[in-house]
DNA sequence: AAATTATGGTGCGATAGCGAACAATGGGAT
DNA sequence: ATCCCATTGTTCGCTATCGCACCATAATTT
């Protein structure tokens, strides 16, 4: 297998470090594909391995008594299980799991502990990433708290939307319903107010994205602040 | 002014420092009384200080479009500006606020990032409390998501008690009603329910926590998870 | 003591989303 | 080509909460 090149991997954070932060995490980078509802993070397990997603991203959700509720999404510009494990915890009681299937770079909790001792830049970069997670965590607060179905809808399909390549996103209604802890029925209808406003366009298994700026008018700025954050502290890609 | 002795400050992350750590941040801390609806953190603005409460507490509030919703709670237990600070932003979209009134020791940014660099020891146990205010903030969004007023209200309730001292909280219905990003009636109605069943009761301007179990029940287990990290990783006192 | 303001209590129509059905449809399997 | 079933579309009554309005009561000021 040839090795990794900075250049060519696709996972943005990776691209942010210095050449000698990326060299001191290639050795232990393992690639690795990944399947739909796949596990990543277990809840209050001891966390083995981080995964750095290439193509595709996963969901953080809060288990509780009844159902699980989506909390965060991490794509090619994060690292799943960067907080706990930059934070100091070795476990969570969040959950990660896989939300659309594709690649991720796997690297060993072990491993990055000792990168990160040895470079403090590279400790830096990937707590300012954890920053822009507590951000984006908080302005999902904000969205249950103000916005209805759509709203909501609305911005998840956003964030999805800059973590794939394309504008067509593959899930069923039934799957954005457990997702934004809301019936399915409901969400059949919120995509149907969308699709009517010309903002997507519904398929079969598919939905595809026609107008961002349309979309941005529902979420009451809960999209973009942390984006915004990310930009400005990580790079402006 | 008498030197601060680790042994008489109340606040609980200082008191789980090692005594060699509390003695760098000594020098910094300065005690300083606070009022309701006082500014900590301003949204954007460039943090130059950070708050240990030791008396009362504080709002974490996303600040969007309309009105401020509350994603977290700071008492006697954290630190008011850990979050961006030790992940490495000066600033925050976010907002701080004192919610009840009390003391503070403040430390400038810049003595706090000092003694951080100089003891490693400290910024671990800085950053596991951060790790445990990112708990308490996705189960602030669980809660937004899967309970109804009222079990919001118990856990806002629960939350409180556990930052005072006493069974008595001062607060206006108009306040939880913004807090909890509803109308100030239905906070009315909540709470009458709350007392009907014998778990608060209500004075004009006071709640007094009657039976902290029975208010448990209401809360789908989103208090107390992030209560328990705390106990893991920072000490169980 | 009277006036004023802040706070809490109550009622009513409107609406969003739930829960639970059932119908329609498209695409993969055989 | 046909069948089957996962997925999507649709409906209906129900409940929580909103939004608004109005009144009651306590605290504060004069």
């Amino acid at each position: 297998m040839p090795q990794l090149q900075q250049a060519t991997v696709r996972n943005s954070l990776l691209k942010a470090l210095s050449p000698a932060d990326f060299a001191l995490l290639r050795p232990h980078l393992e690639p690795m594909t990944t399947q739909l509802r796949e596990g990543l993070i277990d809840a209050n397990q001891p966390i083995q391995e981080l995964y750095f997603p290439e193509v595709g991203f996963a969901s953080v959700v809060t288990a509780c008594t009844e159902g699980q509720i989506e909390v965060g999404l991490i794509g090619r510009e994060g690292l799943v299980g960067a907080a706990p494990v930059l934070l100091g915890s070795d476990r969570t009681p969040q959950q990660s799991f896989i939300q659309m299937s594709g690649e991720v770079l796997r690297i060993s909790a072990l491993e990055l502990r000792a990168a990160v001792r040895k470079s403090s830049k590279l400790q830096d970069v990937l707590l300012r990433y954890v920053h822009t997670l507590m951000v984006q965590i908080s302005m999902t607060v904000y969205a249950h708290a103000a916005l209805n179905l759509e709203g909501r809808l609305a911005r998840w399909l956003l964030m999805c939307h800059d973590r794939i390549d394309g504008d067509e996103l593959v899930l069923t209604h039934e799957f954005l319903s457990m997702m934004l802890g809301v019936q399915r029925a409901g969400v059949t209808l919120a995509l149907q107010n969308l699709e009517g406003a010309g903002r997507i366009k519904g398929r079969r298994k598919r939905v595809q994205i026609l107008d961002r700026s349309k979309l941005e008018q529902l979420v009451g700025g809960s999209y973009g602040v942390a984006e915004a954050e990310y930009a400005r502290l990580i790079g402006g890609a």
